[in-house]
DNA sequence: GTCTATATATCGATAGAC
DNA sequence: GTCTATCGATATATAGAC
């Protein structure tokens, strides 16, 4: 009856519009710091202001909202895929700068999209729906296939032709995918240069010969620590409680610790919760065993490798030797703390956050290194030390056992090649 | 590690067992009174003096405690119809006594089942399953041919040729089933004979002749009042309100009252809930309205047919002639009181128990009536006046429309057929 | 198996924009 | 006068712990 177009079935208006994905960007926000099974509804109401019974006026449940912000996600993803498709097959520009535009493409994307990066690693509780699965594996055909054409006329130019292609187009995807977690809230343009100048021009001024590096006190000592990790896990002493914990840890590293529940891990291990409490104190206490254990194994080998007296390059390119072989050692541990709220998302006194404070002085000491082979001019100014870490980390932590016959020796290689001495310098 | 046998997989023990069927037949006890819709989990758990979230440990959610209780009520009602329909066929028994005994069975299961008597009547939120509506509506194949076969071998024995058999056995059927919401609680024996009595021998000693019934100035007030209630119909009025109350009232009818929720009516009556509010105050004064009026209404005719000054059999007669029609004109009302709770379930001061009181006084005028009659010798003394108004209750105000073809007309003279003449009597 | 705490979600009812 | 978005209460259900 009134004048003005109330269309029933129509677009919201601009009001409701605004409302709904303020919700949106609210959830989206802590959804990106402390994950989708952590960030209750209580939590997005509150921080959107209102009751928690009114989130259900915009969105029928607490998944839909995930749903939402995942969609816009693949949305863009395709586009940019799309578009970075093309431009890598006209390629008016040169191969490496084909390459620098798709870099920036994904790592802003990466930013705008952080909650959905989150979500994406699957930290979703049991009773997702097939649907939100189907969303957080979505793949565009195109992007592989941009990035394949990008490194492929990259190759014919000129290059570092002991790069393995495969590997590096491998690292693109995944690390700027992963901009976000490593560098939450940062401008993507440096951190995208980062990404490419640390791939493509490598952060070495002059890298020694394999031959040297191999031969290195601080390879050495990173050998020897390898070694020790070997050995380790022969001698296992299967007391009942680790039978637990080891459980617990397949569990967690599959669905993230927040996602799984402790009926979840009573039932792999085939016992009852009675049971369970009896051997351990709490779902808590698993997970403290978990990263503490792991935690100091990675704080000692990193230790003995630092303190070798090595120069700059010779001790990072242990390190990348030492986090090649702890990401497939220790794997689950690795995925565990790649699943949960690894930053400043976890609350004080948590086993993740005493992770994440004993990760943050690994990642300073690596600081010092980065800092003094800038200053006594063996690594390139290419950002501050503290980025180059972090793009470090990010590069020499990613999955490359997911590459197919990509063994420990041919990933440390490619590190070598491509961070270290640049898969763009001809040699 | 523990001697006794603690087998994982095996049935409950008797303990366990104990408290499952304790939390059954307490839920079976709450549903009975309030309802599906009206017992909340809380209810359950604070009558079985356990936390609410324990009861998880023994059923996997609400619904599944009634999908139990009526599983086993199908099961009974199969059984039952079995033996009922081989003892029919085989017939060792007169005639009369196989139709007894399947109604004593009946109502026996009625009584033993009262829970799932009550959610039979499909008082379930929108959300309910399939599974429930599926069980809810389960109907034995055997039980119906039982009814026909017990029916026919006794229409070949001396008896009433003018009853109609087939209302007959709908009467039976549904009267049976329906026992334990107009006799909670009581001993299934006496009501079986009560209804067997009423139908087989009647309750009238002498009943006059139709001509002489039709004539009765207790008919033709009861005509007088029908014709008011058709009139009534065509003067509609139709304000906003009203229009809603008329959707409120198709919905209730379908769903029940407590199972459907304002959001249900707005979107029927295709407003939006401020619009709705607006217009009625309430839920409850919608339902208010409606049973106002329909009790107004009834009272009203009932006592226009009680101060007719015509004797018991003949103000019996015009009164189950009144709900024959009643049970049609205001098909949705009563269906609203048939699926709420009609009974003590309802707490004080609502509408549906404001209706009660005013059903009662209804009630207690027919026991008047009856009481009147037994002492002047003119109606049988089959039972107390009090249970033999409640099963007569029972009896007219079955939905014989169900049955296809059956007019006010033919389900009248049924009536006087059976409950006053009784389909045993030879004319 | 049960407790306590709390999660997700729905419901009746209303305030206030349009 | 109508509709949207909201509230406060409460429902069903799950989780960690014992």
């Amino acid at each position: 009856m009134t004048p003005p177009p109330s269309d029933v079935e129509g677009p919201p208006r601009a009001g409701d519009n605004t409302r709904l994905a303020d919700i949106r960007a609210t959830a989206g926000r802590l959804f990106e710091e402390r994950g989708y099974a952590s960030t209750t509804m209580n939590d997005i109401a509150a921080a959107a202001g209102i009751q928690p019974g009114s989130l259900y006026t915009h969105f029928p449940s607490k998944e839909e909202i995930a749903v939402g912000l995942l969609e816009a996600f693949n949305a863009d993803l395709a586009a940019i895929s799309e578009v970075g498709l093309k431009e890598a097959q006209a390629s008016y520009a040169t191969p490496e700068e084909v390459v620098r535009g798709l870099v920036h493409s994904m790592t802003d994307l990466s930013m705008r999209h952080a909650a959905a990066v989150r979500l994406r690693a699957y930290e979703a509780p049991t009773a997702a729906t097939e649907r939100f699965r189907t969303l957080v594996n979505y793949q565009p055909p195109s992007l592989s296939k941009a990035w394949r054409v990008a490194t492929d006329i990259f190759a014919s130019g000129p290059h570092n032709a002991r790069v393995d292609l495969r590997l590096l187009r491998f690292t693109f995807d995944q690390a700027t995918l992963a901009a976000a977690s490593y560098f939450p809230g940062q401008c993507p343009k440096p951190v995208s240069r980062l990404f490419s100048d640390m791939q493509l021009t490598g952060i070495a001024v002059a890298c020694p010969e394999d031959a040297a590096l191999d031969a290195s006190s601080a390879m050495t000592a990173a050998q020897e620590v390898t070694a020790q990790w070997a050995a380790h896990r022969r001698r296992s002493n299967p007391d009942k409680a680790s039978e637990l914990i080891a459980v617990a840890r397949a569990i967690f590293a599959r669905r993230g610790f927040e996602a799984t529940t402790v009926r979840d891990v009573a039932e792999a291990a085939g016992v009852r919760m009675g049971t369970l409490y009896r051997r351990v104190s709490s779902k808590d206490h698993l997970l403290r065993v978990i990263l503490e254990d792991y935690s100091n194994t990675l704080t000692a080998g990193f230790e003995t490798v630092l303190s070798s007296g090595s120069p700059a390059i010779e001790v990072l390119d242990a390190i990348a030797y030492l986090c090649v072989h702890a990401e497939r050692r220790f794997n689950e541990e690795a995925r565990v703390v790649k699943l949960g709220s690894g930053g400043m998302g976890a609350s004080p006194d948590t086993p993740m956050h005493d992770y994440f404070l004993q990760s943050e002085r690994r990642r300073r000491s690596l600081e010092h290194v980065v800092e003094q082979g800038q200053r006594s001019g063996y690594l390139r100014d290419i950002a501050t030390s503290a980025d180059v870490v972090q793009a470090a980390r990010c590069v020499f932590w990613l999955p490359y056992q997911d590459v197919d016959g990509a063994g420990r020796r041919r990933t440390h290689q490619y590190l070598r090649e491509s961070v270290f001495r640049g898969a763009c310098a001809s040699r």
